[in-house]
DNA sequence: TGTCGAACTAGACAGTGTCTAGATGTAGAC
DNA sequence: GTCTACATCTAGACACTGTCTAGTTCGACA
């Protein structure tokens, strides 16, 4: 039973569900993630969640499309923020993409993880184009003048930055161990931002 | 009860266990598992497998190392097997990484889904630092006479290859829409068999 | 043949996601 | 101001889950 302070009407429940998703992600991961839990922090019955995201799938799409127009902004705002030379963008981009999965894990974690989201969603599927968009629209500035192929580009550099992001988030300390360097600003630097290019 | 012709004793009940749950992870994925379902598949009991993994994770954890363990042969077979060229070999392997994901996709989610498997297992750290080294023993052998950091280098081909897995088995069939071309195979040589190299 | 321990069963328990019916509060029409 | 329609939220139910326990079965070895 609910105390009389409390009104009834949480008021922006939708948000509060969300923020406390995150909350239990980061702590206990996606896999130990309970609709029962994040309903307890945000101080309402179990049921809920469901009337906001139709089901728990529903909840974590909902938190990968908004992880999704993040981390699109971030790839934008660092392109934007790389001067001029496509190469030094591209490089800069790609720094985004594993600092973004570093310091937003849960949504990087939601966006990424086949079988607990609805991937049929259309909102989704947009989002997750338009964040790809970006990093294919610098590797066609990159490329141009070359003999590469952008698409095979594209796919390398997509590749390579969601690959350390992945590993780096997965494996803890292991990667810095294999490495031999504990900075990730360091270990960026080295892999997307070489003097000579790649 | 069990029917009278079935023996109380399954036998090789791990294997069993291991097996279905390599297929249940196929068909439903690893977020979807069920202990009770694995068991059910094996026709035993749902408390006979706490006898031979503690619990759930115990259960993955293996599946997991005996992944690892097939990765570690499936790389040096295509080292083996791609002729003295050292970035030859260094490409085939990055080709076999993505096979085994491919070819193995229960096994290779649990190696490298965190949250799911006991990380401490000391047998699953040996497992994944052996194939490692594997990966790390052909690119060293590539940047012998190059200006190129084996450390970096190394992080680059396993965040390329690791990145490439994940994408290609997360996106389904996004990966080969944005990459424009649906095989495999083609997409794999224009990635990690380039005629000029890197 | 007897016994000891490994392998397995079966019941219990708390926790989960999702479904329902019903209670509550709010906003708009009159 | 009051009535009403509706979105919001509660609370109970259900089948399912992982894990714990006590007890049963069976094979191996003395």
């Amino acid at each position: 039973m609910k105390k009389r302070d409390q009104s009834y009407h949480h008021g922006d429940l939708r948000a509060a569900l969300l923020q406390a998703a995150t909350e239990v992600i980061e702590e206990v991961g996606v896999a130990s993630l309970s609709l029962r839990e994040v309903a307890r922090r945000a101080g309402v019955s179990h049921g809920a969640p469901a009337h906001h995201f139709r089901d728990k799938a529903g909840l974590l799409t909902e938190l990968a499309i908004l992880g999704f127009a993040a981390f699109a902004t971030a790839l934008e705002a660092a392109r934007d923020g790389a001067g001029s030379d496509p190469h030094r963008r591209l490089g800069e981009v790609g720094c985004a993409y594993v600092r973004f999965a570093v310091q937003h894990p849960a949504h990087f974690d939601v966006m990424f993880r086949p079988g607990v989201v609805d991937e049929q969603d259309k909102r989704l599927v947009q989002a997750s184009t338009a964040s790809y968009q970006v990093l294919l629209g610098c590797v066609q500035q990159a490329v141009v003048g070359t003999e590469h192929d952008v698409n095979t580009a594209a796919l390398r550099a997509w590749s390579m930055a969601h690959g350390f992001a992945t590993l780096w988030l997965a494996g803890g300390p292991r990667l810095p161990d294999v490495a031999g360097q504990p900075d990730l600003e360091v270990l960026l630097a080295q892999i997307f931002l070489p003097e000579g290019g790649c």
